[in-house]
RNA sequence: GGCGGAGUAGCUCAGUUGGUUAGAGCAGCGGAAUCAUAAUCCGAAGGUCGUGAGUUCAAAUCUCUCCUCCGCUACCA
């Protein structure tokens, strides 16, 4: 069976990452953890796009070559990524050897099947900013030495493979999620005809860029160049096995502000390969901070990453998994944080640990007790979370929201069965309610694990069951609990 | 301008193909409990479901008017 495969857009180097980058490949880290959880054998690739005329300037500024400003620029990214925890199977960057022959490769081939042609190309040229503009930019005012200059270069027939596309999004053969970003495609692909893809630079004008294998004076367009990092990584054209055990992709996963590139150049691209289109592209929202309340003149403008530091990486990435319902911007404050923090992590999820695990200490000397019945309304409700379905869906946020329900009923559980009354009379009965409940505790951290990894862990080693599965009952009375630490300890401000 | 989305309790949002007193979490209020991280549980309160009209036995849910907000309208990376 072929491989999951899920990747996160190529970040470009101008930038230090921030926390829209880390949303992404948190999630599709997230992503990945689950599919191993549920079974599955998981391929997650992320990395650096490096290329291109920004890279240039910006190392141009620092007196550097723009593959040292590269070297520099990559380090901050695996830095916060192992911070964060995250277990990507491979990185990419657009400069390595690897990945260059691939796309030379790929020029070669869609040259020769005749659908790159040379031609004129008139465009609005900022002279100061040394790149063509598009007609919006032009008409924001913002570039002062614009000129209209014909420059020669390589197309792409994007517009050959319009309706053959129009049909695979209709289809869902490639799948755009959510709905709204597939009408949003659809409409603009039914409305207008689709013009070809301008995939050269002159090197006069540029020269960070992958030489075009057919003629030296060019180099590639970095979009061109960069969404095939996601074949590059696979060893497309190089190790056909490995290539076809994970390509398709399942999912791409990518910011609004990057779909057209996703939905429209990489799928004509793959059509002209004669590759399969990857199963779906989920373009996810924003995170917004509130304007108001968030200005420089009031000193209180946080760096979200921040939070990392301040509250570990765990916490930050439940909080990401946790807020942002799917496909939609979502707010993002310190405050917001601290509440769902407390709520669900501290009052409801730790403060529980401690409270059965202190139980069982007390009566039954730290050994997980018997259970007399087989059945609880906990374990009914356990099989109602369908994990694999909310997977398979993407329905992330969804399955958060029915664990933390499910921690919630394991309170109210212990409320109805008072066990800490029922030890003194019948501490049979009083056991098999901590059985019960201990156990539901164990399933629902087996469950947030992939998206709270090292502190689930925690909580798994105080009930020393890092090893077992998610099936309900695994849990062997007699198992010794260990030391009591709090997990979540409580943000007072 | 064109196409599309959204406007539901103080806040963040759920609300299947129209159908009993519109739901959840958080905050606030009252109470219970005291095993636990001043954590937990229960209860009441809180909404003319943006506006106006229409269809219907029945609309947050369908149709139309208007108001407000947002997205897309490519070949920047």
């Amino acid at each position: 069976m072929k491989d999951f495969y899920i990747t996160t857009p190529i970040y470009y180097v101008n930038d230090k990452p921030h926390i829209g980058h880390a949303y992404t490949t948190v999630l599709a880290d997230v992503i990945h953890r689950y599919n191993k959880l549920i079974g599955n054998n998981s391929f997650f690739l992320t990395g650096l796009d490096e290329h291109g005329l920004k890279v240039q300037q910006s190392a141009d500024l620092k007196n550097i070559s723009p593959q040292e400003h590269c070297d520099k620029m990559a380090p901050e990214f695996i830095k916060l990524w192992d911070k964060l925890g995250i277990q990507f199977t491979d990185f990419i960057r657009t400069t390595e050897s690897r990945h260059i022959e691939v796309v030379q490769h790929i020029l070669t081939k869609v040259n020769e099947s005749g659908d790159i042609y040379f031609d004129e190309y008139e465009g609005l040229y900022s002279v100061s900013e040394e790149r063509f503009i598009t007609e919006k930019e032009f008409e924001s005012g913002n570039f002062r030495e614009v000129k209209k200059i014909k420059e020669k270069n390589y197309f792409f027939k994007m517009s050959k493979y319009q309706q053959k596309l129009i049909q695979a999004i209709k289809s869902d053969e490639l799948k755009i999620l959510p709905q709204t970003r597939k009408n949003e495609v659809l409409g603009f692909l039914e409305n207008q005809e689709l013009n070809d893809l301008c995939i050269s630079r002159p090197k006069s004008r540029l020269n960070w860029g992958i030489e075009i294998p057919f003629d030296k004076d060019y180099v590639t367009y970095v979009w061109f160049d960069a969404l095939i990092n996601y074949i590059s990584s696979i060893k497309f054209s190089k190790e056909e096995d490995f290539f076809y055990h994970r390509w398709p992709a399942d999912i791409h996963l990518i910011g609004k502000d990057i779909l057209t590139t996703h939905a429209v150049y990489w799928p004509t691209m793959l059509m002209s390969l004669g590759l399969p289109l990857p199963g779906s592209i989920f373009a996810h929202g924003w995170w917004l901070t509130d304007q108001e309340k968030m200005s420089k003149s009031l000193g209180n403008v946080i760096n979200p990453l921040s939070l990392i530091d301040k509250y570990g990486p765990d916490s930050v990435r439940y909080f990401l998994m946790r807020e942002m319902v799917l496909g939609q911007d979502a707010n993002f404050s310190e405050e917001l944080f601290i509440k769902r923090y407390n709520a669900d992590l501290a009052n409801d999820l730790g403060n529980l640990v401690s409270r059965v695990t202190k139980l069982i200490s007390k009566f039954y000397d730290s050994k997980i007790p018997k259970f007399v019945n087989q059945d609880s309304i906990l374990k009914e409700k356990y099989s109602n979370i369908l994990l694999e379905n909310r997977i398979k869906n993407f329905e992330i946020h969804t399955l958060l929201k029915e664990v933390t329900d499910f921690i919630q009923s394991i309170n109210i559980f212990l409320e109805e069965n008072v066990p800490w009354k029922q030890a003194k009379s019948d501490l049979e009965l009083a056991g098999d309610t901590l059985y019960h409940s201990i156990e539901a505790i164990r399933v629902s951290t087996k469950i947030l694990e992939p998206v709270m990894p090292r502190k689930c862990m925690e909580i798994l080693q105080i009930l020393s069951s890092e090893d077992l599965g998610l099936d309900w009952g695994s849990l062997q009375p007699e198992t010794l609990i260990r030391e009591q630490v709090v997990v979540f300890p409580r943000i007072v401000d």
